[in-house]
DNA sequence: TCCTAAATAGTAATTATTACGAATGGAGTT
DNA sequence: AACTCCATTCGTAATAATTACTATTTAGGA
C-alpha cells in the first residue's frame, strides 16, 4: 500500500505540470489521477471507472477515456502492459521499467540505470531523435510459476 | 525491398518451427508468414488481409487473426507498436529492437548487442523469471520532423 | 483411398474505445 | 450576486478492432 502522503504529493505535483500546460484540474481529474497514483497495480480503464465511480457516482465512461489520454498527453501517466491486452495505465512519472507476466498479466515496476542511460545506436538517430524509451521484461512471475509447479505434478496422475 | 530468397527461407524456418509444435502448414498460414516476411513495415491485421487476399481472395478475417494469434504463441511473429493503435506485426525473429515515430507509426527495426545484453536487476529477478525482452525507442522520425520545419516557418504568417 | 481431427469461410457477436449533443460548472467581469 | 463564455462532463450512441460460432472443407496419417 502507498502511503497516502506519497499519493498526495504525486497529484499535486502532476496537477501542477497539467497547469502549466493550461489543462485544468478539474475534481474527476483529480480523482482518477488520485486512484492510479494510489495504486501499484497498473489498472486499466474499466477498473479505475469503477474505483472511482465508488468516490464519483456520476462520472462517465466517456469522461474516464478522454481524461486517460489528456493525463497521458500531458506526460503525467503512462499506457503500459503487452498490447495484447486492454490498456493499463502508470502514474509513476520516475524512470522506471516494468516487468509482465504474460500469464497473469500482473505487471511490476522497476528501476535500471542500465537501461535508463542506454547508448542510443547509431542506426536509431538516421531514423529520427528518440525521446522516450519503453521496456518490457516479459516472463512468468512467481505466483504463477508456483501453480505451474502443482499442475506439472499433477501430469501423469490416474483421473 | 526484401529479396525473395530470404522471405522464403523465413518462411520455410518458421513453418518448420511451427511443424515443430504440432501446427500444421497450412496454405493460409503460408501466405499469412511469406507477406509479413516480405513486409519491412509492420503491418497491421487489416494491411494483411487485404494483401493477402490478392492471392487467396477467400480468406476470412477470422483466419487472419486467428492465424496472427497463433503464429504470435509459437514465437514465429511479434506484435510491436505503441499501445494507443491497433496492433502491428513484425516476422522477423532475429532478435532486435524498435524505434516508433509517435507522429506518423512508422517503424523501424534495429540491432543493438547493448540491449541484448541488459543485466536483470535483482528487484526483477525476485518478481519471477525473465523470458524475453522488449524495447522501444519512440520519438519523431526524419520525415516529420521535416514537415514540422516547414510548418513551423510558415506561424506568423499572414492568412 | 478413406478417415478424422483440425482448419477455414462467412457472418454474427463482443469488447474496448471514441464520438455526440445537451447540460453543467467554474473563472473572470460587471 | 448575476452574467457570460468556454471548457468539461454526463449519458448514451456509434465505431473499430478483435473474437466467436457453425457449417463446410481440408490436410495428412492409417
Amino acid at each position: 500500500m502507498i502511503p497516502k502522503q506519497q499519493v498526495e504529493k504525486r497529484v499535486a505535483d502532476s496537477l501542477e505540470i497539467c497547469r502549466r500546460q493550461g489543462v485544468k484540474a478539474t475534481h474527476q481529474r483529480t480523482e482518477i489521477l488520485r486512484e492510479l497514483a494510489g495504486s501499484e497495480e497498473h489498472p486499466d480503464a474499466e477498473t479505475i471507472l469503477t474505483r472511482v465511480r465508488q468516490r464519483v457516482p456520476t462520472i462517465s465512461v466517456d469522461t474516464i477515456y478522454r481524461t486517460l489520454r489528456l493525463l497521458e498527453d500531458s506526460g503525467v501517466i503512462a499506457r503500459v502492459g503487452s498490447m495484447r491486452d486492454r490498456a493499463r495505465f502508470d502514474a509513476n512519472t520516475d524512470r522506471h521499467h516494468h516487468f509482465v507476466c504474460t500469464e497473469c498479466e500482473m505487471i511490476g515496476d522497476f528501476y535500471s540505470d542500465a537501461m535508463d542511460q542506454f547508448p542510443v545506436p547509431q542506426e536509431v538517430s538516421e531514423m529520427g531523435s528518440v525521446e522516450g524509451v519503453y521496456v518490457e521484461l516479459r516472463g512468468i512471475c512467481r505466483k504463477c510459476k508456483q501453480k505451474a509447479m502443482k499442475t506439472e505434478g499433477r501430469t501423469g496422475e490416474k483421473p
